[in-house]
DNA sequence: CCAAAAGTGTTGAAGTTACACCCATGC
DNA sequence: GCATGGGTGTAACTTCAACACTTTTGG
């Protein structure tokens, strides 16, 4: 896939970028997008980032986001939600960090602040391509990550925040699955969101109530257990309920 | 569109400012702290704005909400929460808000993303004191708000909404309140903030079993009706309680 | 037959909503 | 004495957390 965009009648600012928390499930962990960097010459430092790159004079933050994705990663079309800014004046603190800026930016030293996004999308929908100066982009489980270029890292923590709220109140987590999914895969999805144990009995109670899902007559194969019965949404319920939100659906 | 980025760290940053949105409350309802422009000499527009300037490369976002709000009313000191960041290219569409730019700005044609900040303080303890480019600083009733210079009234939206989230898992809104206040204060502003109205008695036992409330062997005096109890903050349980937050205020 | 995950109900406690009347004061 | 807002309790209902055993499949 290349892409080709027309071309932008405006310069880069160099003091706006944005980044993007794109999560993912792999049906065991919640997983993100990153890309690899690759080899910086001569410093040692993180090699992952989130893809994020600089904004256009004349695009609002929201299409910024959606053409840096889709320009290091290939995915697009996806709608992202705001995580805030972020942008100390030391968030280029790291040798490896500041040599690469050096090779990718026009004025390395300006100072920057960044606008996070984060959407969560179904992974085996979204093959991401490496292109631009991502060397490679790949989904990497969240709990593996120990530190990413820049101030990455901490966006990536306030992103699982926000999701741990959202997850509350709106049926987001549903469209990281496959088509057709299991209860217990839902209900990993949310333990891995919001990160401890839920009941069972009462995970599927609370889900089934909310009328999103429709189970379908078909069952799990080559299981070596009981097989699962399979489910899939309900899109028109899915969508109203996304719309309206739920004060409480108390984990 | 031209950027004449400086390198030196104590510069204005052209492309970046913040912008506060503090909530006062008069015992009535949910106010505003707003400066007021003046005068544009030749363009119709509205006057008033949210206190806001660029920031400065070698300050945070946070330190640069708290300078500018300082430098405009003269509040300092205030923990303040980030709403997120805004910045449509087209954001300065207005002709009087364009006209006011060149007469503050050294580069009033650049981009600028701004990054809006909100908090809550009990008005009566702050005074503003406009100065620099304010003309006149002041609370305003929210509701009666119906234009603001940029996109500002969208910021305030934005606010609001924050803030009607945050209220339900935090007992934020009492600081609002003077230092001894009665029950129908504290909930006429759970009504003004939610923007609906809470059934009385639902709403004082609900208060009352967050355990953060001292009565007072005081009466209000001179009102023509039953004089209602005042009562203050146990400091030590509201700072408590404003760390831990409560899930479920479910109003 | 064993291992592994699927699936299923009840109970006690806590919380939620809705609702109507008397009380103390100033004028 | 009247207008005004202050103050109070209960009943029906819903929601919540905790908890253990049987079922179906592959190997």
């Amino acid at each position: 896939m290349q892409h080709i965009h027309k071309k932008i009648n405006s310069e880069l600012n160099p003091n706006v970028s944005v980044d993007c928390v794109i999560f993912g499930f792999d049906l065991e962990q919640l997983t993100v997008l990153l890309i690899d960097r690759g080899e910086i010459s001569s410093a040692f430092g993180p090699r992952m980032a989130l893809p994020g790159n600089l904004i256009y004079d004349n695009e609002n933050l929201d299409m910024a986001a959606n053409r840096v994705l889709d320009e290091l990663t290939g995915l697009n079309n996806i709608y992202l939600e705001q995580v805030g800014a972020f942008g100390d004046p030391d968030r280029i603190h790291k040798e490896s960090d500041r040599e690469w800026l050096k090779s990718i930016r026009a004025e390395p030293e300006a100072r920057v602040i960044t606008v996070a996004y984060f959407t969560l999308v179904p992974m085996q929908q979204y093959k991401p391509q490496a292109s631009s100066f991502a060397k490679n982009a790949d989904w990497v489980p969240v709990n593996e990550i120990k530190e990413l270029a820049f101030d990455h890292f901490e966006i990536l923590q306030a992103a699982k925040e926000k999701l741990k709220q959202k997850i509350k109140i709106q049926p987001i987590g549903f469209n990281l699955l496959p088509e057709k999914f299991t209860l217990s895969q839902l209900h990993r999805l949310y333990e891995s969101i919001l990160d401890k144990p839920l009941d069972k009995r009462n995970f599927r109670r609370k889900i089934q109530k909310l009328d999103i899902l429709s189970s379908l007559r078909e069952k799990q194969r080559g299981v070596p257990h009981k097989p699962s019965l399979l489910y899939e949404f309900n899109e028109e319920k899915y969508q109203e309920l996304t719309q309206t939100g739920f004060d409480n659906f108390g984990f």
